[in-house]
DNA sequence: TCGAATTTTCAGGAAATATTGAAACCAGAT
DNA sequence: ATCTGGTTTCAATATTTCCTGAAAATTCGA
């Protein structure tokens, strides 16, 4: 039944493309959501020519954006026996992709917030004028909240999956 | 005391230029994270041409990201009785900021997402070759997830800041 | 209705990011 | 030592995003 491969190859497709919309808005570049998406939802492990013509980008941009999976975490290399050239599995359990990128947005976006918050607030520790003041107190304040959401998300992401949905659950029910 | 004026005016300029390089990698442009983070620690509503002044940028840019900042609730503008022109104040309660980002950043990143995954899981529904199956089952995967963390967080960005930290503490305990 | 003060828009330039393509590099087989 | 199939790097280019400055629009008092 070569119709159903056709239909699945063309929303694969969509999917892939779409992700790779999506990935702009996350702060992503489009090329890494596409690639994730494509081997996300390939049955198996994918070769750089394989993506590259998939994706009909370059050499260069596949490998780059490959590494870069990579090192977030959600990708991993597989090296098949008898191969030469390496190849590329994604990660695919929801829970544990969650995990990993809520870990890496807090190691690159919460944790230096953090860092310029404390300085500031301990900068202004000991002012006088009011207005010394409320700036201290508005930054202890964002320093406060940050370093708390900090520490949940830590808990959050340490959470085996079944822990979490159940906690979710009560939250939600 | 005029030394202390001069110190907490550098180093809340200090807060400003980092919170707008913080803002690039948040995924928002340079200019309106500096907005926001002089508007956090204003004491009083600014006006356009201070803005202007304070942060050393054009009138376009910053009236148009003043209005970036209204439109996602993170700063109103104010009417002075007998003054012409708008100033401008931000939210300052921290869990407020955090509940209008959550919904926001929901609006923007979790929806279109869900609606991507809706539309390929239906798409690929009555697929039945193993790895038609296989995409659907992992879309399919994705997509509850993703409605299940959009849950959570309208519960959570509903929350009263003292019922929230409640539950956290409870968590994190 | 006019004019001054202020806000809004937007074309064009500047800056930042992403992508290409080709050369340099590397490891194993011959 | 050299060849081959593959990876990695990176200068040049293309694309996207941001910012400026000035013109157009709006508001409001006279």
């Amino acid at each position: 039944m070569s119709v159903e491969r056709e239909k699945l190859k063309q929303i694969r497709g969509e999917f892939v493309a779409q992700w790779g919309a999506l990935g702009t808005q996350w702060g992503i570049n489009r090329t890494m959501a596409q690639i994730h998406a494509l081997l996300m939802t390939s049955p198996t492990p994918l070769s750089t020519d394989e993506v590259m013509e998939e994706l009909e980008i370059s050499r260069g941009n596949a490998h780059t954006n490959l590494k870069e999976l990579v090192a977030w975490g959600l990708v991993r290399m597989v090296v098949r026996k008898g191969e030469r050239r390496d190849f590329f599995e994604a990660e695919k359990d929801v829970w544990t992709i969650f995990t990993t990128v809520a870990r890496e947005r807090k190691r690159r976006e919460i944790e230096p917030a953090l860092t310029v918050l404390s300085q500031c607030a301990d900068g202004s520790e000991e002012m006088t004028t009011p207005e010394g003041k409320a700036f201290h107190d508005q930054v202890r304040q964002l320093q406060d909240f940050v370093a708390f959401a900090s520490k949940m998300a830590d808990r959050i992401s340490g959470m085996k999956h079944g822990f979490a949905v159940q906690m979710a659950t009560k939250l939600l029910g």
